[in-house]
RNA sequence: GGGAGUUUAGCUCAGCUGGGAGAGCGUCUGCCUUACAAGCAGGAUGUCACAGGUUCGAGCCCUGUAACUCCCACCA
C-alpha cells in the first residue's frame, strides 16, 4: 500500500498502466481446474475488418462484467475467444482495397493469390480489435484466441459437413435462392433485408395465340417476362375460366406459353392474371413445379442477361427493364404503368438489390435440427434471459426453412465435396480427395465456401478442440453463459443451439444474456452509412474505459435499446473521480496498515450504521448479479458509494479522524478502510481500473483486486438498531438543513439547536454531529420543553421536535404558515392511513406486516400532529 | 398477415414476485465547509398513453383502444 495517490483523478494514465500490470502477472489466464467450478463464456467473435463498434463495446462490457465477478468467486472463469470469422465482410473488404489501389478484381487475380492477399490482410489487421478491447478492460486470454480458418476450426467444419451429409441432413438442391449480384453469392433467407421501395407496377398484353384477344398481366420486374414459362389464374376466376389451358404468345421472345390455374393467383390483386417464371421467383418456382412448367434462367450471375435473353443479352438488369419496357410500349403492349410501392430484398451487407435466382446450392435440413433445439428451451437446458426472448426464438424455430449454406465466395471454410469431371461422381470427404473412387480420373472440390455462420454455429465446442476429446472441453462445455444483442438470435444463437445438440448431444451453453442495440442520442440505429457510429476508443480516451464500461452497464434493462449520451459517460466519469476523491481522503487520513474490523465494542452508531449497510449492499448485489440484474446491481453500488459512503459516513467521521487525541479515530480508519476496499470489490467487476488502483493503494492482502476473494453477507454485521437510530439523527439534520435553507439562513450563521425528544440518548451521542453538518453552535438534548423560548423557529421529525432560537430572521406570520401547512398534510396522511385500517378488508387480507407498517406510520404522524398543534397554539 | 416490444418528471430511462412514484442529465436557490465546483446543501416538476375489469389495494395482473419501434413472412 501506499498513501500517495494522484491528486487528480487521470483514467488514460491508470488504466494504461493497470492493464499491463495485469498482462505480465497473467491473471487472465484459465484453465481446466478441476479443483475449481468451470465457468465459461462465449463470446460473439470480433470481425476483423472492422473498427470496435459500441456493439462490440457492449458485448465485451458485459461479459467481462461476469467474468470477473465469476472468478473473484473462485470459479475457473474462462473465455471462449476468438477473433475474425470466416466472413463474407472480409473478402468484401478485401476486394474493395484491391480495386481501389490496383484497380483489379479478385478474378484478375485468381483463387490462390487472391486467399494470399486477405491472409496478408488479415495478419496485419486482424490483431486490431483486438488491442482496442484490452483498452476497455477486456480480462479475456487473448493468447489463446482462436480464429475461425484455423486447423482446428477448419478440422471440426469439415467434421460437421461429413456427419451431417451422411445423415442426410445436407443435401444439395435447386432452388430459388437469394442472390446478391454484387457479392455474386446466394444469400441465406436471414441475410437479406427488406425495403419499402418506390417502384412501378407495369401492365402488359400478352396475346392470346390464334386470337386478336389478349390478357393483361402486371408485374414490378418485367425483365424476367424473358424467362416466363406459363400464366396462371386463380381456377375459382370466372373472368378466366374458358382461358385455362390455352396458348398465349409471350411478347417480345414469341415463345408460347400456357395458361394455367393454381390457387396461388390472388383474384383480388392487379389483374388476376400472374407471369409464371419460375427461374427468377420463389413462388413462381413452386407453381412451375406443380404444372411441370420449364425453368428458364435468364441472368447470368452478376445480373446480366444471358443467351436466353436474346436481343438483350448483356445487358444489366435495370438495363433491360428499360429497353423491354420501350419495345413493349412501340409495340402497343404496354397497357399502363402505376406507381407502386413495394418490398425489396437487399443485402444485408452492401445494400444491392437482391434477385432471386434458379440455383444449386447446398442446403441443411432444418426439420430434424429444430425440433431438438425447441425442446432444449422448452425444458430450460437453455434459458434466455429475458426470458420473452425465448418466444422470439421459438416462432423462428417452428416455422424455420432449410438453410442455403453454400456461398459464392473464396474466403471460406471450402466445402469438402469432390466431383468428377469424367463420370459425375460426387464425394463428400474429410480428407482431400484427388482420385475418383470410380473411374480414378482426378476430382475437383467444390468450388463454394460454407456461409459464415455455419462455422460460427460452431463456435462453442470448435474452440474447446471437438472433435478430439480433448479436457478443455470435457470441463468447459456446456458453456455457461452466451452475452449477445438480439439482432443475432437467428443468424448466430439459434444455430449454436442446434448445432450444439446434433453434435455433441448438449445444447451450448446455459443461459443466453441478450442484451439491447446502442444507438445514437436520436434513438438511430449506428451505422457506418449515416456516420452517426461513436468510437469507444474516443470516449475511452476522453473519459476513460471504466466510465464507458460503467455507462453500458447502467440505466437499461436487459434487452432494451440504449441511447448513447455523451452526458452519461460524462456522469460515469463524475462517478469515478468521486472515488477517486473519496479514496484520496481516505488514504490522506489513514496511519494503519492492515485492512481489519475493529471489536463490535468499540464500534460507534454510525459505524455500525455504514458497515450494516454495506453489508446488505454485499447482499444486494450478488443477488442481483447472479440473476444478470447488472444495471440494478451498479445502480445500488452507485447510491451506497455516493449518498451513504461519501456525502454521510465520511462526514460524520471527519471530527473523529482530525482530532488526534481521539482514540476513536482508528477505528474510523478503521471501518473507512475496510467499507472502502470491499466497496472496491464489489464494483470491480464493473469499473475494473479504478477499483485495481485504489485497492492496491489501500491495505490488502493479495497481489490484484481481480484475484481476491468476492465479499461476503455477514449476518453478524447486520445492525438493524443502530441503523435506525442514526437514521433519527440524520433525519432531524436533514431536517434542519432543510428549514435553514427556506429561510435563507447562511451556513456561517450559526444557532444553538435544542432538541426535544424520548430517545435522548441517541440524539446525545449524536450530538456533535448537529455542529459540523447542521450549522449548530451548541446542541442541547432534553426530555421535555423547558426553557424554550416561544419564538424559536420548531422542526419536528418523526423522533424529535427541533429548537432553533433564530428569532431575529423568524417571519412569524410566515411561520405560522408553515406550520398551518404542514398540519394540513398531516391530517391528510393521518386520514389515508385511518381509512385503510378502518377498512376491513385491508385488516384482514393484507399481510400482517403491511398493517403493522401503516399503524406504525400512523402513529408517528399522530405524535408529529400533536407537536405541530402544540406549536401553533403557543405562537399564536 | 404472424410475433415481440415500447408508452412513467423538460430529456434519457429504472421501478425485481401488486402494499405510500425513483435516478441521471437539465432547471431554480444558497454555498469555493481543509477528499472532490467533475463538488456540497436544499427546492420545483408526474391523471405512470387511454378505457374498462380483477383486488382491501394496480405503474405492476386481465381485456380492449390508440400511437410508436423492431423482427419474421410477403401479392406478381
Amino acid at each position: 500500500m501506499s498513501n500517495n495517490i494522484d491528486k487528480t483523478y487521470d483514467p488514460a494514465k491508470v488504466e494504461d498502466r493497470i492493464y499491463a500490470e495485469w498482462m505480465e502477472k497473467k491473471y487472465f489466464h484459465a484453465e481446466a481446474d478441476c479443483s475449481k467450478k468451470p465457468f465459461t463464456i462465449v463470446i460473439p467473435p470480433p470481425n476483423v475488418t472492422g473498427q470496435l463498434h459500441m456493439g462490440h463495446a457492449l458485448d465485451e462490457t458485459l461479459q467481462d462484467i461476469l467474468i470477473r465477478y465469476k472468478r473473484m468467486q473462485g470459479y475457473s472463469a474462462l473465455w471462449v475467444p476468438g477473433y475474425d470469422h470466416a466472413g463474407i465482410a472480409t473478402q468484401i473488404k478485401v476486394e474493395e482495397v484491391l480495386r481501389k489501389e490496383e484497380g483489379l478484381t479478385r478474378y484478375d487475380l485468381g483463387r490462390e493469390k487472391f486467399l494470399e492477399r486477405v491472409w496478408d490482410w488479415k495478419n496485419k489487421y486482424g490483431g486490431r480489435i483486438v488491442e482496442q478491447l484490452k483498452k476497455l478492460g477486456s480480462s479475456c486470454d487473448w493468447d489463446r484466441a482462436r480464429f475461425t480458418m484455423d486447423d482446428g476450426c477448419s478440422k471440426a467444419v469439415k467434421e460437421v459437413f461429413v456427419n451431417l451429409y451422411n445423415k442426410g441432413l445436407i443435401y444439395q438442391g435447386s432452388r430459388i435462392i437469394n442472390w446478391c449480384p454484387h457479392c455474386i453469392t446466394a444469400l441465406s433467407d436471414a441475410e437479406v433485408e427488406h425495403a419499402e421501395q418506390a417502384g412501378h407496377f407495369w401492365h402488359i398484353k400478352y396475346p392470346i395465340k390464334d386470337s386478336d384477344n389478349y390478357v393483361i398481366i402486371a408485374t414490378t420486374r418485367p425483365e424476367t417476362l424473358l424467362g416466363d414459362t406459363a400464366v396462371a389464374v386463380n381456377p375459382e376466376d370466372a373472368r378466366y375460366t374458358d382461358l385455362i389451358g390455352k396458348m398465349l404468345v409471350l411478347p417480345l421472345v414469341g415463345r408460347e406459353i400456357p395458361v394455367v390455374a393454381d390457387e396461388y393467383v390472388d383474384k383480388e390483386f392487379g389483374t388476376g392474371c400472374v407471369k409464371i417464371t419460375p427461374a427468377h421467383d420463389p413462388n413462381d418456382f413452386e407453381v412451375g413445379k406443380r404444372h411441370n412448367l420449364e425453368s428458364i434462367r435468364v441472368m447470368n450471375d452478376d445480373a446480366t442477361i444471358n443467351a436466353h435473353g436474346g436481343k438483350y443479352e448483356g445487358m444489366d438488369r435495370y438495363e433491360a427493364r428499360k429497353a423491354i419496357v420501350a419495345d413493349l410500349e412501340e409495340q402497343g403492349l404496354l397497357v399502363r404503368v402505376e406507381e407502386h410501392s413495394h418490398n425489396v430484398g437487399q443485402c444485408y451487407r452492401c445494400g444491392t438489390t437482391v434477385e432471386p435466382i434458379i440455383s444449386k446450392q447446398w442446403f441443411v435440413k432444418m426439420e430434424p435440427l429444430a425440433k431438438p433445439a425447441i425442446e432444449a428451451v422448452k425444458n430450460g437446458e437453455t434459458e434466455f434471459v429475458p426470458e420473452r426472448f425465448s418466444k422470439t426464438y421459438m416462432n423462428w424455430m417452428e416455422n424455420v426453412f432449410d438453410w442455403c449454406i453454400s456461398r459464392q465466395l473464396w474466403w471460406g471454410h471450402r466445402i469438402p465435396a469432390y466431383y468428377c469431371d469424367e463420370c459425375g461422381e460426387m464425394v463428400v470427404s474429410k480428407t482431400e480427395v484427388e482420385v475418383c473412387p470410380k473411374c480414378g480420373a482426378h476430382m475437383r472440390q467444390d468450388d463454394d465456401v460454407l456461409d459464415t455462420w455455419f462455422s460460427s454455429a460452431l463456435w462453442p465446442f470448435s474452440t474447446l478442440g471437438w472433435p478430439e476429446k480433448t479436457e478443455e472441453l470435457d470441463y468447459f462445455y456446456p458453456t455457461s453463459v452466451l452475452v449477445t444483442g438480439y439482432d443475432i438470435i437467428f443468424f448466430w444463437v439459434a444455430r449454436m443451439i442446434f448445432s450444439g445438440l446434433e453434435h455433441t448431444g448438449k445444447s451450448p451453453f446455459k443461459h443466453v444474456l441478450m442484451h439491447g442495440l446502442v444507438r445514437d442520442s436520436q434513438g438511430r440505429k449506428m451505422s457506418k452509412s449515416l456516420g452517426n457510429g461513436i468510437d469507444p476508443i474516443e470516449i475511452i480516451d476522453k473519459y476513460g474505459a471504466d466510465a464507458l464500461r460503467f455507462t453500458l452497464a447502467t440505466g437499461n434493462a436487459p434487452g432494451n435499446d440504449m441511447r448513447f449520451y455523451n452526458e452519461r459517460v460524462e456522469a460515469s466519469r463524475n462517478f469515478a473521480n468521486k472515488i477517486w476523491n473519496a479514496s484520496r481522503f481516505t488514504l490522506m487520513n489513514l496511519d494503519i496498515t492492515e485492512n481489519k474490523l475493529p471489536a463490535v465494542s468499540e464500534l460507534r452508531t454510525e459505524d455500525k450504521w455504514i458497515i450494516s449497510k454495506y453489508n446488505r449492499l454485499v447482499k444486494e448485489v450478488t443477488d442481483n448479479l447472479d440473476k444478470f440484474e447488472l444495471g440494478v446491481a451498479v445502480a445500488k453500488l452507485y447510491d451506497f458509494i455516493w449518498d451513504d459512503f461519501c456525502d454521510w459516513y465520511i462526514e460524520l467521521v471527519k471530527p473523529r479522524l482530525f482530532d488526534k487525541e481521539d482514540a476513536s479515530g482508528k477505528t474510523a480508519q478503521y471501518v473507512l478502510t475496510y467499507v472502502l476496499s470491499n466497496t472496491m470489490k464489489l464494483l470491480h467487476p464493473f469499473m475494473p481500473f479504478i477499483t485495481e488502483e485504489i485497492w492496491q493503494h489501500l491495505p490488502h492482502e493479495g497481489e490484484s483486486i481481480m484475484i481476491s476473494d468476492w465479499p461476503a453477507y455477514d449476518a453478524a454485521l447486520d445492525f438493524a438498531a443502530d441503523e435506525a437510530d442514526m437514521q433519527s439523527v440524520m433525519d432531524a439534520i436533514s431536517a434542519i438543513r432543510n428549514r435553514r435553507a427556506e429561510m435563507n439562513v447562511p451556513p456561517s450563521k450559526k444557532a444553538k439547536i435544542i432538541i426535544v425528544t424520548d430517545k435522548k440518548e441517541v440524539f446525545a451521542n449524536g450530538a456533535a454531529f448537529f455542529e459540523r453538518l447542521a450549522s449548530a453552535s451548541e446542541t442541547v438534548v432534553q426530555a421535555d420543553k423547558s426553557g424554550i423560548d416561544a419564538n424559536a423557529v420548531d422542526i419536528v421529525t418523526a423522533d424529535a421536535q427541533i429548537f432553533l432560537p433564530l428569532d431575529e430572521l423568524v417571519d412569524k406570520e410566515k411561520e405560522l404558515a408553515r406550520l398551518r401547512e404542514e398540519k394540513k398534510r398531516l391530517e391528510a396522511e393521518i386520514k389515508r392511513v385511518e381509512g385503510k385500517l378502518s377498512n376491513e378488508g385491508f385488516v384482514s387480507k393484507a399481510p400482517a406486516k403491511v398493517v403493522e407498517e401503516e399503524r406504525q406510520k400512523g402513529e408517528s404522524y399522530k405524535a408529529m400532529l400533536e407537536k405541530i398543534e402544540e406549536s401553533i397554539r403557543s405562537m399564536e
